[in-house]
DNA sequence: CGCGTATATGTAGAAGGATGAGGTATGAAA
DNA sequence: TTTCATACCTCATCCTTCTACATATACGCG
């Protein structure tokens, strides 16, 4: 979704973008990208429509709804406290053992 | 695992560890729990015995074993790796729209 | 003594998502 | 013309989590 926040975009497109940026540390594999896609349109959080992309061809580009602007930015900030915890968890909370 | 790091460990506690240090932002349900060590003591990660608690009823204390400490070390990389390039996607690389 | 509460472990079923493999189709280049 | 990159999709399987349930013991209190 924070992909798609930077403008409209194409599911292919969206999986190579994370690749490069993470310099192939992420890979999104399809199989788990589509139907993701899917659950996400179906929730209304992101929109679709067919349009040719770059190649010339008919590709599928999709779009933040409003709620899925307002969902990111919860989800976020959800993302941040749970990694913050656990970082506190993986440090030993200054007990430093290990 | 990480808690169990900080010295031998019974499930129970370690719940209310995991509570206590993520001031009630994690909280893992028993059902998750008691699974999750069945599987790392299958896989040779943790080892049990079972031991009078603090209350003095039998409970039972997980250790982690060498190849336990092993694992923990490089999954906790794994994490941090992980978690750094969601945080640039989430980030946007400088590109900073939303 | 009986009762509730905290302690302590576990299982079962349903639901959710990732994975790996496979399938389809098009445009461009070799 | 065959191969490659693009672009979409589905399916079976596995793994994990969650909720709910089930069990048992120690301790304090009235």
């Amino acid at each position: 979704m924070r992909v798609v926040a930077l403008g409209p975009i194409h599911g292919y497109a969206i999986a190579q973008r994370i690749q490069q940026i993470s310099r192939d540390a992420l890979q999104v594999q399809q199989g788990s990208l589509y139907p993701a896609l899917h659950r996400l349109e179906y929730k209304r959080l992101l929109a679709a429509k067919w349009q040719p992309s770059e190649t010339g061809r008919d590709a599928k580009f999709y779009e933040l709804t409003a709620r899925g602007r307002a969902y990111l930015i919860t989800e976020t900030e959800n993302w941040k406290r749970f990694t913050d915890v656990v970082g506190l968890i993986l440090k030993g909370t200054a007990e430093g053992v290990l």
